[in-house]
DNA sequence: TCCCTGCGGGAAAGGGCTTTCTCTGCGGTA
DNA sequence: TACCGCAGAGAAAGCCCTTTCCCGCAGGGA
């Protein structure tokens, strides 16, 4: 590989001046040495050592993200937002995905932060588990102690500015509509619950089902994977349970598509028999068939906030943006069917007929 | 910052000292050193300067890999596959999206050399463009003469091992499936023409056809964008043309998917009165309903091929993997409705009675 | 007893770049 | 003419590590 040094030699200068040249340094060069020093740089194919740079201008400009997977389309939304504004401000972004494994997440931390960069991002849900919050939260600390910003997205517990989509009032939305319809027996296809997500979600659908006098008893929750073949066999157990359900929330819109593919499987139409209402409003929602109810995040937005925030000026204190969630109805959801509502026992398909409460 | 002298005082030790203890040196320390050290390290929370380290160690252990954008499903497979191998080997990936801009592609390649990486991958479609062309095939030449590795996924035209998709078996697979199932008037909901994917699985689905003795005229195709809308959009424009179409080959299942979403916006039936075959088989390509008749890539096995090629023992000539499609039969092909057949001039609704041929 | 060996540790030389500081030579003012 | 100031170029000091080379010391063989 050419070096500074060896581009210098060829154009006859010192390092300085085609350094100066190369990066179109304030100072005044030559017309005629930086012509040398260009021509130079194109004739040996010279490319900068981007460590070398890095290391001597202690500049700190890229920012690191830490997400659950890229290629989840929750995280390919959010990501979208961060990117938009880091481009913008001419930042580069380095993303790591954790596949929602803690370790993996503390290791992420320490690695972006040996490589210096301005701003750390932690985008998905935090987890019920007070070990790993501490050692999270000592680590984030610590960054931030040398200078560096942290901002959260969807996870509440950690220091640093934070971006929370209103799970509790998604899940209360969801919860509320379904009532409204008239749905009595519903089944909740939920994420691991070590998630707080998971839980927060649930907590709002609680709540809805609360305000007009029903509970939502555990045996009415399954739990499984965040994605579409966790939400399928989540369904699949639910059903096997109790096939009067008329209705299913799927905790993120992954699980909707599975929980859509069971009912499929199993000869239940959509919406006719069983509603089905996702979480998240993720692009693909809208072109599966019944095209799917849903409680819409803005996520992209969520990406935009973050970065905003991390790139922006330094607060006093840390700042908690919390954006709301919004109901999409589509085809998925629909009155309960008279004959199926309350289906209370859990026999076979016989029992449909008894209209409770 | 803290950095490797500040623990290498801390514990009253040389930094040469404190680098062996931190890096599991094979040179032996004592024990008592060795405490002191971890002690300091844990107190200061040091954590080393990767960009100093890798300056330090002219090692390259990192893999730069450029693809269209990690959140399209057909590059999250291969990515899961690069993955794959590159963990198993210990090296860390950096991953640039290239939204299919060949500008943005020469200045990942200039970027990933300057970050002093192992080797390349690049996945994805290659432009018909020969400026740009050689441009890229320069800028990869002068990389694989300073050592660096090479491997291209999905386009020929370059220098460096290569993972090549079949896409012209892969059309002509769809096209030949369309005619047995009866089908004559068949639209092609196509890419951008610039991809060279665009016009290889043209080539083999236009291939399939003339051995039916049928050509494929250009005003049944129409290109887009290789995403959701852009398939909408080009469906939309191929329908108003010729309502008589039985068939649409969407080049990419995203184009698929916007084809069945302007073919229900229409109300028209799969695959009753139109088929759809699409491209690639995403993971959503099941979901969908009907669920997508399409032609299978072995993306994640791409992926995987193409990392072992770039870490493997280097070969004398460029190789040259060919990987083949599969047509995958699911619900949205079926027989050309009798009289549907070839219509061929395109009117209104009107003439959809004359079966041709 | 002397020399050699080997082990544990430190000094110091890079690695490639940026940037401050220094130096030279020129034009302009007193 | 003498001096000042400044523009343009280079020398050199880092940036933070790794790793080679070297040194001192203790133990073992002659």
């Amino acid at each position: 590989m050419a070096t500074l040094s060896d581009v210098a030699r060829r154009a006859g200068v010192s390092p300085a001046t085609a350094s100066r040249v190369i990066n179109g340094s304030s100072k005044p060069v030559t017309d005629e040495l930086r012509e040398r020093v260009l021509a130079a740089v194109a004739e040996l194919q010279y490319v900068p050592n981007a460590h070398a740079q890095l290391l001597a201008r202690s500049h700190r400009s890229a920012v690191g993200v830490i997400v659950h997977d890229v290629s989840d389309p929750y995280f390919a939304e959010i990501t979208r937002g961060l990117q938009r504004v880091a481009t913008d401000q001419g930042r580069l972004l380095m993303i790591c995905n954790s596949y929602r494994d803690p370790d993996r997440e503390l290791e992420y931390v320490e690695l972006l932060r040996g490589h210096q960069v301005a701003a750390l991002i932690l985008a998905g849900s935090g987890y019920h588990d007070e070990a790993f919050t501490r050692q999270l939260n000592e680590k984030l600390a610590a960054y931030e102690a040398t200078g560096g910003r942290v901002a959260v997205i969807g996870r509440h517990e950690h220091s640093g500015d934070a971006v929370m989509p209103d799970n509790r009032a998604g899940g209360h939305l969801a919860g509320r509509e379904l009532c409204e319809l008239g749905h009595r027996a519903i089944g909740v296809v939920a994420g691991p619950r070590i998630l707080t997500t998971t839980t927060d979600r649930l907590a709002g659908l609680r709540q809805a089902l609360a305000e007009q006098g029903r509970e939502l008893p555990e045996h009415r929750i399954r739990y499984a994977e965040f994605d579409r073949d966790g939400g399928a066999e989540a369904t699949a157990r639910l059903l096997d349970a109790d096939p009067g359900l008329t209705a299913i929330v799927a905790l993120n819109d992954s699980m909707a598509i599975g929980a859509l593919a069971t009912l499929r499987a199993r000869s239940l139409a959509v919406p006719r028999q069983v509603s089905v209402v996702g979480f998240d409003d993720m692009p693909i929602a809208r072109d599966v068939t019944p095209a799917l109810t849903t409680v819409r995040l803005p996520l992209v937005d969520m990406g935009v906030r973050a970065m905003s925030l991390v790139l922006g000026a330094e607060a006093p204190a840390p700042r908690v943006e919390v954006l709301s969630a919004e109901l999409i109805r589509r085809d998925t959801s629909g009155p309960a069917p008279a004959q199926r509502r309350e289906a209370t026992t859990s026999a076979p398909r016989a029992r449909r007929a008894d209209a409770a409460s």
